[in-house]
Order: structure tokens, then sequence, then C-alpha cells
DNA sequence: TTTTGAGTTGTTCGA
DNA sequence: GTCGAACAACTCAAA
């Protein structure tokens, strides 16, 4: 009967997880183990602060059920070789991840492990449908989203799984590191304690979510998640992140809603299928997350990380509603899904400026960065990604503020210069932000870095010269 | 193999 | 103010 090590990473949760449903039916005992590890490493600040807050929570829910979380720090494979030297354990298991970091780091351990005579196995639960089984007729992977859809709408997902309610445990746990000392939170110099009035940590508050968001808001969820200033989203991209709720579970209360004649749960449901599609061509094409998904854009002319950029990360680029969004990532750690297009289309359109500078920066602010979702995105709105937007569509920030923030409620709480001090999150911003970047609630507010009509003559030139 | 229809989220202009 | 067309051409998926 020796000891199986469960190698906890993204998927935080007891309710609906195959692969701890799987050790606990195994009648051994199980080691839950989360590693610092070489992808932990490179995270951005907010989103490696959030894992931590994650994972310190799920250690307190595994601890209800009479197990442990034993806390590692170091090179994936050198952490569970040592483990499994120290307890004895003949086998590994986790949940499978499918983003290129993930994939890299999992194959050097399963075929360092199984090398040693270990068993190693990965199981489903990141995402609905894996990314090999699902062909289009001649064979290939979809580039297009819509014919995924299509294929995938009335594909048979499995029930969810009850709770994990009891795992074996060893009889000697082996020694863990101290959290504290990992300090998770030390690159967020923008104050976590700021931030930290934001999240939603853990699997209860997003079952909660999920109840609440399909009770009361799906229904409308069409028109309303637009709405800048509304709660007219799931808001469950946050503990999709961090495995803290299954995506099949969103799936079924999706179709549950929809079958009550909740006409926006659709539109939820292919929002869960857009999440679907950015893991598949991460899988298929993983250079998705580095350069152009479309190589036809090398050349392209962008501008790269200057004092222009930096504006835009700074909420100073002039464009009220651009300016907010960057703000409320900045104070929230989130952003609401218009404004992250809308931001986007400004810096890669009218600033002409590289996605990627946008993609590392989201990277570092957003706690429900997600590999996958982050770069198609990105891609997206460029035009150098699969099913691009096309090139002559540029957002303008003043026509979209006036369809979606037309009451300026979303404005007014994040920039103290126009509204002042109107909402505690403005000032939020001015005590979360470095020191380095010399701004003041009082400053006056910029002309636009670049002008909308100016901007969008030049990228339209720009963008159709390319190649 | 060839053909056909379609393709997340927009803006502007002119009738 | 409202509405349809133009903004391009190409790739993708399926028949």
């Amino acid at each position: 009967m020796t000891p199986v090590i469960f190698w906890i990473r993204r998927d935080l949760r007891l309710s609906d997880h195959p692969g701890l449903t799987a050790v606990a039916a195994m009648g051994r005992p199980v080691i839950p183990v989360f590693i610092h590890d070489e992808v932990v490493e490179t995270h951005g600040a907010a989103p490696k602060w959030r894992l931590g807050l994650g994972f310190a929570h799920f250690a307190t829910e595994l601890e209800k059920i009479g197990s442990r979380l034993i806390l590692r720090r170091g090179t994936a494979l050198d952490v569970l070789q040592d483990l499994i030297a120290e307890t004895g354990a003949g086998a590994v298991h986790w949940s499978r991840g499918y983003d290129p970091a993930a994939i890299a780091r999992d194959t050097a351990v399963k075929s360092g492990l199984k090398s040693d005579g270990i068993e190693a196995v990965s199981h489903t639960g990141h995402i609905l449908f894996e990314p090999w089984t699902v062909e289009t007729k001649t064979g290939g992977f979809y580039r297009v989203f819509t014919p995924l859809w299509k294929a995938v709408r009335d594909l048979p997902v499995a029930d969810a799984l009850p709770k994990v309610t009891s795992l074996q445990t060893p009889d000697t746990w082996p020694a863990s590191d101290n959290l504290d000392d990992w300090a998770m939170g030390a690159a967020m110099r923008r104050g976590a304690a700021i931030v930290g009035k934001h999240v939603r940590v853990g699997e209860e508050k997003a079952q909660a979510r999920l109840t609440e968001f399909t009770q009361d808001i799906i229904a409308d969820y069409k028109e309303t998640r637009d709405i800048l200033s509304a709660d007219g989203t799931s808001r469950l991209s946050e503990p999709l992140t961090y495995g803290e709720i299954s995506p099949r579970q969103c799936w079924h209360a999706g179709w549950q809603a929809f079958h009550q004649g909740k006409k926006g749960a659709e539109t939820f449901l292919k929002e869960l299928v857009w999440r679907e599609f950015a893991y598949h061509l991460a899988y298929h094409t993983p250079h998705i997350t580095t350069g152009n998904w479309r190589p036809e854009w090398d050349n392209f002319p962008w501008s790269m990380d200057d004092d222009a950029a930096l504006r835009w990360k700074q909420g100073r680029t002039g464009l009220p509603l651009v300016d907010a969004a960057m703000r409320e990532m900045y104070v929230t750690g989130m952003m609401h899904n218009r404004g992250r297009m809308i931001v986007a289309s400004y810096l890669t359109k009218h600033m002409m400026t590289h996605w990627k500078i946008g993609l590392d920066w989201f990277e570092d602010c957003l706690i429900d960065w997600d590999p996958a979702s982050n770069a198609m995105g990105w891609q997206w709105t460029a035009g150098s990604g699969p099913d691009a937007s096309p090139y002559f569509r540029i957002f303008n920030p003043e026509t979209q503020a006036e369809k979606f923030d037309g009451d300026r409620i979303y404005r007014a709480t994040y920039l103290a210069e126009i509204y002042a001090n109107h909402a505690q999150s403005a000032e939020d911003f001015f005590d979360a932000i470095p020191k380095s970047w010399n701004l003041s609630a009082t400053d006056d507010y910029p002309q636009p870095l670049v002008p909308l009509s100016a901007g969008r003559e030049r990228a339209l030139e720009a963008y159709q010269n390319r190649g």
C-alpha cells in the first residue's frame, strides 16, 4: 500500500475533480503536494499572488477532510523524485494542463518518473473537451470559432462528480515549506491590500457565484454583459483559472438555465467554448502564446515598449474609457470583457503597439490571467490570430463609451482627474501605483495620446498595406 | 478536387 | 434619427 502523490496545480477544488476522485478511490494514502516550480516561477505579479491565496485556502479545505497540502519548491521533477524517495510513493497523479509551459513541464515529469519506474497518470478536468478529440470532418483542428461551437454544443459531457470527502493519510507526513517564506505577493508592489478587496477565493464562493449568476443574471446575459458598470458578466473566469470550479459544472448549469428558457444562457455557453477554443489552439499551435499566429504579421511595423506604452499602462492615454479600464485592472485585478477589447484595440490599432506588450501587461495585472485565453484574445484583436478581427474593425472609445457607459458610472469609478474623488476606487489607484510613475489624482487630465480620427486613419492604412 | 457559404464583440458615411 | 452598405480579401469547413 504505497502512497500516491497527487500533484495539485490549477485544480484547487474538491467537487467534480476527476483526478482527486480517482486517487481517493485507490484505497491508498494520498499525499497532496503543491510545487512552486519552474512554471509558477515565471508567473506575473497578480496571478502569482492570487495563486498563493488559492492554494493557501485549498490547504484549509483539505485539512477539513483530514488531509493536508504539502508545499515544496524547486523544479517539478526534482521535487517529485525527492518526495518519492522520502515517502516511498509509487505513483504520481495530476490534472492535465494544455498550455505550452504546462505541457513542456509535464512531459518531462512523466518521462522522468516512468524511467524511475514510477506510475505517472494525468487526468482530465481543466477543460470540457480534450483537444485531440475534436476534429473537423477532414481530420484537422478548428481554426474558426463557429464551426467548433456547432461541433461541440451537442456533445455529451459527463455529469459532475460528487465532492471528495475523505483521503487516506500516510503514516507520516513529509515536511512542508512555510507558505510565508515563498512571498507569493512579493512582486505586487501595487498593493495587495487594495486588489485583495476584490478577489473571491475558493470553491465555496465560486459555487455561490455560479448559482447567483445562473439564477439572476444569465437570462439577460447577452445584453447586460456589455454594460461596463453592471454586474452582468459571470465573473467565473477567476475561479476557472485556478480550478476552484470545474468548467463542467458551469456547462451543466448553463444548459439547465437554457432549458429553463433563459435565452442569455446560450451566449454564456458560447463563452465557455471560447475558453475551449483558446486551449485547443494553444495545444495544437503552441506558438500562439509567443509570436504571431499568422507569420505574415512578423514584418508589421509595431511600436514596442516605449513611453506611449507606459502611458497606456498607467491609464493616461487621455481617452477616458481606455484609462478607466486600465485602472480597473490595476485596482481590482480584473477588467470588464468589453474594456479588454477596447484597450486592446486602442493599443494595437490607434497606437500601433505590439500586442505582446499588452499581453505581458495583462499577465502581470490580471488575477484571472489564463495563458491560452490571454494569447488568443490579444492576437484576435491585433488581427494576427485565428478567426481574427477584420483589419477595419477599430473600436472608437468614445462611441463605445456612449453605448456601454452612457451614464458615465464606469468612468467615474476609476478616473479621479475628471470625476474628482467620486469613488473609492479612484483613490485606490493612486495609493496602489509605484511612486516612480509620479502621478497624482489632482494632475490635469492629458490630451489624447493618439487622436481618434488620425489614429484610425493611420492604422487602416498600415493594416491595409501589411505585407 | 472543386465549389460554396460563412466568418464574436465596429465605424463611418450617405441616403 | 435610422438604416444599409462599404470597409478586403482570404481562409476555413463542409458539401
